[in-house]
DNA sequence: CCTATTTACTTTAGGTACTAAAATAAATAA
DNA sequence: TTATTTATTTTAGTACCTAAAGTAAATAGG
């Protein structure tokens, strides 16, 4: 007679089983249940729902157990292959494709050379479902289904929306793709900015869980931010927020590649170091507005090697970073502020002059006791977030999909 | 045998009708219903619950009725008198008491002038504790119980540790204040920023509903700032966010109250704008860094009525307002921005080149769609706010209480 | 005035989901 | 071999919710 489907409380604990699987690996019952709060009869109830599914395996009992007395823990652990994600990383003139499995793993990925910037809309739209279309002939066999895509896009995206607003990597604007590629490919397809990728998956890591306020700084062609609030992406009214890098130094300072002047970015990106210092330095000019990691790489050493001109820039770039990351901690007060991304290579040449900027720009009651770091650069780092974000996103829908397959 | 204190569902259902109907008045079950979600069955077993602990009535049905045909709607109300709530507002030589009734309705008012800048903290509790006890013994017979009170305070405050970190309105810093009066009223004690009090109040409106990300600037003596994400108050890591007043116009550019320089609030304050006309304009300087309405008034009559030296200070700091609203919208990209406060006064000066200043600063697909408002100023805001947040986060309290006493 | 209709509220019956406690399972310690 | 320990499953019971049926209280229209 009832049908309660208002009653959210087993959903709610199955995906919670579910994420606790997949971010801490196998576990026992009793030990779900604890983590989560919940007895372990219902663990009990739901493992058997998802043995049920071919959502979550038992693992054998190991020959040598190491334990003390009682009866030894059964554990379970994701099934793999119940599903995968793929996340596509656009940046310039780069396109990477990652497979994540059911349980997280990175199973396959790729890189491709791309000229995105004579892409128009069009074009990008066939090249992604082309090389999508390409992994699923090649690598998503054995897996039950595609629970979803994540495009991780460097600029502006509208997550609500899955518009790309606005991407250094692309000369267009304004281009609905989520909604084109989820048609094409039945699934679920999330539009992510690439900073709040890496943030999810910074926040997952074990040494920032204490800090549910973290604000990631992303150094590098361009700058930009993501900032998790209790541990969840921010995204402003249209999905833009966080534009750090567009966030002012100098009213009327330094020219931005945004076309407006006085941008932290016009100071401390890769753009705006090897713009401040072609010319004194008499560096290769080439594509200066687009140099290469080699090239970036020669101009950090001569800074953090005594070059006083170099000095004197990489300088410049800590105090706008300075400046910036005062309001950040005027107006957000996070827990800690990590500072990554591939200009991240040129951080010691900074950090003195921006360490000095924030403390000149705040009063101790202010500054507060925010942590400031840098963190190693990988450039897969993006791709494993935007793995998490996916599967966390299309959690709620396997299980849907998998119970109603079972009840066919 | 199940004591299932974890199913929260009912206790959130009984929120949400007392919520339902503070805010929007007496109601009949079967809307309590639809408004929350749930069915009219359970809306007539939370009603008894409710009506046996005194929380609610039925309110007598109106002899001439309007309605069409069928059984006529029973309103329930809340019951003004079960709980009442003390909002204390905090600010420079003055002190704010309001009572609010359990229905949300303010039931007393009163200012009192005190030096606070002379107070110690154990003045400061002394002078609270004394005020609000005279309070209790004059305005609060009739009420069941005090429910909590809500301690309104400029400046930096850390809510969760109840602690003033540091306020305009007081020489001291960090000031353990809540848990002294919850001990000595035996309630509980909130202690907010002002401009979370206001923040709350205006995103209840109707006017805003549809701006779940909202941000409020304060402007006065000081410039304060509250931002509701999702209509939730963000808070940071302590408590001291959103502190747009000390964010960055000009690096090493004005001297601001903080003891920095380059805040905005060192150029578009009450004191930052009478210190920059003071000498140009020979105006009387008296306590200059405290400037009183009248003198306020009387030079922004001077700005709008021509004066070409306070029309540019008022220009430079509308500029000013500009480039940290810019960094706002960069940072937060909320669906509104609004101005208020006592300042609020001299908006239009400023308000050309505030707008001049953000289109300068930021590109179309970064402006976003934010829409910039100001809004009347009214002092008693702050209070009323303030008792929203007191009844909200004292309701769960009450309602246990409320059932304690009733099984006894 | 009486009856049909309409709408609001209450009661009943049935269902989901949880938990504590008991039962069972599977190991080690002695 | 038995006692003990720990994990998992089963059982019994509770809280909550909803749909549907029942009751209440009005109007509309003959």
């Amino acid at each position: 007679m009832a049908l309660p489907s208002t009653d959210t409380s087993r959903h709610d604990n199955t995906l919670a089983v579910i994420r606790t699987l997949r971010d801490r690996g196998p576990a026992a019952r009793v030990d779900l249940g604890t983590l989560n709060g919940i007895s372990s009869a219902t663990v009990t109830s739901i493992s058997a729902e998802l043995l049920q599914q071919g959502l979550i395996t038992e693992r054998p009992p190991e020959a040598p157990r190491p334990n003390g007395r009682g009866r030894p823990k059964t554990l379970i652990e994701l099934a793999p292959n119940a599903a995968c994600v793929v996340c596509v990383k656009l940046s310039i003139n780069e396109i990477q494709l990652v497979v994540g499995d059911f349980a997280g793993q990175v199973r396959h990925s790729e890189h491709h050379t791309v000229s995105t910037l004579t892409l128009n809309a069009d074009d990008l739209e066939a090249l992604l479902e082309d090389k999508i279309s390409a992994l699923c002939t090649r690598q998503l066999t054995g897996f039950q289904r595609l629970a979803g895509i994540c495009l991780a896009v460097q600029g502006v995206v509208s997550s609500q929306s899955g518009t790309i607003i606005w991407s250094p990597a692309l000369s267009f604007r304004n281009a609905p793709i989520s909604a084109r590629l989820a048609k094409r490919f039945h699934c679920s397809v999330l539009l992510e900015n690439d900073a709040n990728c890496i943030a999810s998956l910074l926040a997952a890591q074990p040494a920032y869980a204490d800090c549910p306020n973290l604000v990631v700084i992303m150094l590098g062609y361009g700058i930009g931010m993501s900032v998790l609030i209790s541990g969840v992406p921010f995204l402003g009214a249209n999905g833009s927020a966080a534009e750090f890098g567009h966030s002012k130094y100098q009213p009327d300072g330094a020219l931005c590649a945004c076309g407006r002047r006085g941008c932290i970015e016009a100071y401390a990106s890769d753009y705006a170091l090897y713009r401040a210092a072609a010319d004194p330095l008499e560096l290769p000019v080439g594509d200066s507005a687009h140099p290469s990691e080699q090239q970036m790489q020669a101009l950090t050493q001569l800074a953090l090697h005594g070059n006083p001109v170099a000095k004197r820039i990489y300088a410049e770039a800590g105090r706008a970073l300075g400046v910036g990351i005062a309001n950040v901690l005027a107006l957000f007060n996070p827990d800690l502020v990590l500072i990554t991304g591939s200009g991240v290579r040129g951080f010691d040449a900074m950090q003195t002059a921006m360490h000095g900027a924030i403390d000149n720009a705040l009063v101790a009651e202010l500054r507060g006791t925010t942590r400031i770091e840098s963190c190693a650069w990988d450039r897969d780092m993006t791709c494993m977030g935007g793995i998490a974000i996916a599967l966390n996103a299309t959690d709620s829908q396997t299980l849907l999909d998998s119970q109603t397959a079972r009840e066919a």
